[in-house]
DNA sequence: CGCGAGCTTGATGCCGATCAATGCATGTGG
DNA sequence: CCACATGCATTGATCGGCATCAAGCTCGCG
């Protein structure tokens, strides 16, 4: 778990998450209606959060990477209101979360971590909901692969080239566009010198620009 | 504050939210970049939250009624991150938060409690992500209304007529719209049948019929 | 080698943005 | 009390970005 602790809580820490569960590629961890037990910590592989509406409408809610969290909007509940895809065969911590409550009542730092954990899932919503709600199609597509590249370079991976794990019709649904806009921006800004984009694989030529894209005042 | 509390507890927390704030129309609860301290529950008012781009983008993230909480935001950086504005003269509960994060290590209850509004949050913010992502413009002021409506009936007030504390504006904002397209949108309504407008006064005659329109499937 | 899933690219159309004018309510000063 | 200013809402006309529909392409895999 991705959380500052210290020395005395590191055992009891270990004890919670020895559970571990494989999740193949293609596969949920969890659905939407499950019960909710327990959150998940990520430790290799990659996943997506999807919520659906009682139409078949659906949107892609997030991506998830090593050491992020899976599972809070169960809480809420008791159970979880999205389900939880393996884009790559993926491996996650179990973390029992009554366990985590009474862990947390015990040493207070574990309970601020857990709090901010959440707090920053808050605020990063609030940050897909500006873009969605304000952003152009490039503009949104930049933002994406900025923010990206900045998590997979702050897991020790470049911070200018970049596999997808996800489709471009995924992409789309996280960004509320359809895949066929998405894959014209990706050429887009070939064109442009950006990026050079061959299929999943992507190389940032040009961050600056695209940089000054999701900045672009009011154009 | 809107929790399931036993007994032994209220004096406790009655102590801590014993200190008011008062906030007139117009004027901000706090700003982006304050540091973060408390949490607010509104008693009497309404509010809007709103996150900003560095260009001069915004974003409504919110409208908060009475009994609801603001300032989760703060908790990741210590810092909040968006603004929260009053819509009308209003009211609210300080809640320190150390205190609270102290209190909530005594009493598992109100730890609960309080996770599963945090993660409340996140399912709801969940909710405007498909919102934004996947409806077209009349679907998601139906939905924006029906929401408003089931609110304020679970608070005692009517459930079919309401009178809007926002502007077409910042409804467009919080639905990724302009104000013209809300107004239209409600022009629609009104020929429809579905609702009676004059200006912020809204008084819904088909509830079925906007929420058939929320949940019109794959056309 | 051929199939299928995913991706690219083109042509067309529609929804909502934009630009612009008017209407309506509230408030203020002469 | 009226004239006028101001903020918000409505409505119309036009435009543009993205969706949609459609066709071909790429690559991995049985």
């Amino acid at each position: 778990m991705p959380v500052g602790l210290s020395a005395d809580q590191l055992p009891r820490l270990d004890d919670m998450v020895t559970n571990r569960k494989s999740v193949k590629r293609g596969e949920a961890l969890f659905h939407a209606g499950d019960a909710f037990q327990s959150l998940f910590a990520v430790r290799t592989g990659f996943f997506k959060t999807r919520v659906s509406s009682e139409d078949g409408r659906d949107q892609v809610t997030g991506f998830q990477m090593a050491g992020e969290l899976l599972g809070l909007d169960g809480i809420s509940s008791d159970r979880h209101s999205c389900d939880a895809v393996a884009l790559e065969d993926s491996q996650v911590c179990v973390i029992p979360f009554s366990q985590l409550e009474e862990l947390s009542r015990e040493f207070s730092d574990l309970q601020h971590q857990f709090h901010k954990i959440m707090s920053r899932e808050i605020v990063r919503d609030h940050g897909v909901m500006l873009l969605l709600g304000s952003m152009r199609a490039e503009e949104r597509l930049a933002a994406f692969l900025l923010n990206l590249t900045q998590r997979l370079h702050a897991r020790g991976f470049s911070g200018s080239s970049l596999i997808l794990r996800m489709t471009r019709e995924e992409i789309g649904s996280y960004l509320g566009l359809k895949l066929e806009t998405v894959s014209r921006s990706f050429s887009k800004f070939q064109e442009e010198g950006y990026l050079e984009v061959k299929q999943r694989d992507i190389r940032i030529t040009n961050e600056e620009g695209l940089r000054a894209l999701v900045n672009a005042a009011r154009c």
